[in-house]
DNA sequence: ACAGCGCTGTCAACGCAGTTGACAGCCGGG
DNA sequence: CCCGGCTGTCAACTGCGTTGACAGCGCTGT
């Protein structure tokens, strides 16, 4: 109601209405993410903001580096293969809290900073292990679309907080009440359909450390042989 | 121009209107599929689908259907690791046309009969090779995450149709462009990353077959014994 | 110290989106 | 034959991103 504080006209910095668009995605979701709503959040006029951003998609892009820009700890004393799964879950949370936003910048391809750290690590990793550069950038593609896919999940039904427990129950009852003659196979396994989304993600992760190790393994024996 | 054909105003149904929808989104993407676009492809007032559809979205839903309604031929003669593998590059070929439209919907969680159809098939397939139901189910999962990851690199870019050689080559000049300070990494594998998308999909694919396989194995070994 | 200019917030407005309610014409059933 | 409902049309509403004109604050140069 009142477009300022005190008195005086609000004063803004691309800081500040950044701050203001992390707490409105974070708390309403990114459909709520509008200019008019920026404005109002900070008590200002919303055409405001495009004195301090191109457009939507600028500001967008600025804001999904600044979400994406969270760093795993890794323990540089435990042991590669548990330093690996360490990342491919931190990464895999991280889509999963803001794959909207992903989805959305990585729609203009906008190279990211974070998103270049992200990969600069994930290639640190796969080469300390003693992968050759054009094997670690290809694994590092492979571990960024199962995270990706697995991300997904969450993100696509609009949960961002952690375990939709009911909403996987839901589905399962659904596949339970299929008729038999049209999904038989889904009317019997509805029980088991739907696995716990962290399950099918650990399965996956443990699978692609066992294939890089393996990878690994057969390229330093090429090594030792010669 | 003319809202009548031959003097008479249109008819429509939902028919018609999908028919227009598909030729919409098949042509110009997913953004241009407005309902005053509909409107104007069948010359008829845009406010005339509201009275075959309750809103946008019932209009999407069921378009998605249509558009993933698909089926791989499969030849029921080739081995089964032959046929999973069409039938998982069949599903990545499918997201990788229509994953907008797919991540929309999937978005507000309507089941589709298409989808409960793919989730069937690749039911059918996984206990055909002698998995549990509750493996089965699992291994569904594992592999919807997979294509998904997998066609997601395509949908997110606006790549609709094949390969994107040039946008890929145009990544990999920006990395080596990087500074050596800051992605040293990076840099130095410049010309690897991006690998060709179909290369890493088939390589997860084969790995996923392979451990499905493994599994089925260990089970049937589990049944001899006893 | 003061004139001037640019940065930045405000206001009104445009075009386009989805959607609604009132109206009108066509159709089929009693 | 008439009436009621289905369906296309029209005008309009709300909300979106965005633009251009305007106004005030504050910094700079002399």
């Amino acid at each position: 109601m009142t477009p300022e504080e005190r008195g005086r006209p609000v004063r803004l910095d691309r800081e500040r209405i950044l701050d203001a668009a992390a707490e409105i995605v974070g708390t309403e979701g990114l459909p709520a993410l509008t200019m008019r709503r920026i404005g109002a959040e900070l008590g200002a006029d919303p055409t405001a903001v495009y004195r301090h951003f191109r457009n939507k998609r600028e500001l967008l892009t600025e804001l999904a580096d600044r979400l994406f820009a969270t760093e795993p700890e890794l323990d540089p004393q435990a042991p590669w293969a548990e330093r690996m799964r360490a990342s491919m879950w931190h990464a895999m949370r991280r889509y999963r809290s803001h794959l909207d936003l992903g989805l959305l910048l990585a729609g203009q391809s906008d190279e990211l900073p974070s998103l270049v750290r992200i990969r600069e690590e994930s290639l640190e990793l796969l080469t300390e292990v003693g992968l050759t550069l054009e094997q670690a950038a290809m694994f590092s593609q492979v571990i960024e679309n199962h995270v990706v896919g697995c991300g997904l999940f969450f993100a696509i039904s609009g949960w961002h907080s952690d375990p939709p427990h009911e909403t996987l129950e839901a589905m399962r009852r659904f596949y339970a009440l299929l008729p038999a003659d049209v999904a038989p196979l889904c009317r019997e396994a509805a029980p088991h359909l739907c696995p716990d989304p962290d399950g099918v993600f650990a399965y996956t992760t443990d699978l692609l450390i066992a294939a890089i190790e393996r990878t690994a393994a057969a390229a330093g024996e090429e090594v030792a042989r010669a």
